[in-house]
DNA sequence: GATAATCCTTCCAGTCACTGGAAGGTCAAG
DNA sequence: CTTGACCTTCCAGTGACTGGAAGGATTATC
């Protein structure tokens, strides 16, 4: 099948799907005319992809797991310590963004927002108070 | 003063005070060396810069913000309707977070981790249930 | 059969916000 | 007077794509 159709099933742009293949993350056969030609496993491995990144793993971690993924000798301990530590950084994440939020919406519920000058945020941006 | 000084005053790394003045955001004095010399009114806009970005403005937003800090005929309302959308940024941001967050812990939490092949974590990942 | 639209190819450049490193000039201490 | 710390510029790389140009292949329409 050729990129489009194979970018519509695994539901990442033909774009997003030739990278991978420069950095090495798949290899479709080619045909006659130099066209890819992906294999519905080819397109199994792109559906794993598209949902590993979408779950937050960084590229280099995906072709971690892709390579547990077709290793039928793999042990699921390696793909669950991954997982964990991907689960970690998430929950700091969640707790950085709801920091900065209790700052920001303090400083917005603290500026009248008018046409003065007079900004709380401005200058807590410049450490004038505090 | 010097950029190493400005560096340690403003909490920036020096290659990031050179890049924000390649890239315009401030320009300081030089001396007969060539070497960069900061203002205390430097500094803060450094500061300024390093508390802005950590709060999660991108640079241009920063550009924005510096602008209106220095203008004494400001609109706070401009700096407000800035926050403001930076902050429903975030909440969408910590919404997602929660989202990936529910969906791994859960496939964690089946995972046995043990030197078996079987794993719910790939199967999910490849689509293969649900 | 000609033509137009769509799809495919490669390659180069740009994004964002830095970061690393090389090559070389300047300055303060011992 | 040399050592080492600090400064300069410039070039290249990061991550994960994305945009676009130039050109070949295929498909649909007239």
């Amino acid at each position: 099948m050729n990129i489009g159709t194979a970018s519509d099933r695994a539901g990442l742009p033909a774009k997003t799907i030739r990278y991978y293949e420069d950095i090495g993350l798949l290899a479709p056969q080619r045909l006659d005319n130099g066209y890819r030609d992906y294999s519905t496993a080819d397109v199994h491995r792109l559906r794993f992809l598209q949902r590993s990144r979408s779950l937050g793993f960084s590229v280099e971690e995906c072709r971690q797991l892709l390579s547990l993924y077709g290793d039928s000798g793999r042990e699921s301990a390696e793909v669950k310590a991954i997982a964990e530590t991907k689960l970690a950084e998430i929950e700091r994440k969640i707790v950085e963004l709801k920091g900065l939020h209790g700052v920001l919406s303090h400083l917005v519920a603290n500026c009248h927002g008018d046409g003065r000058p007079e900004c709380p945020i401005l200058d807590e941006l410049a450490g004038e108070t505090h």
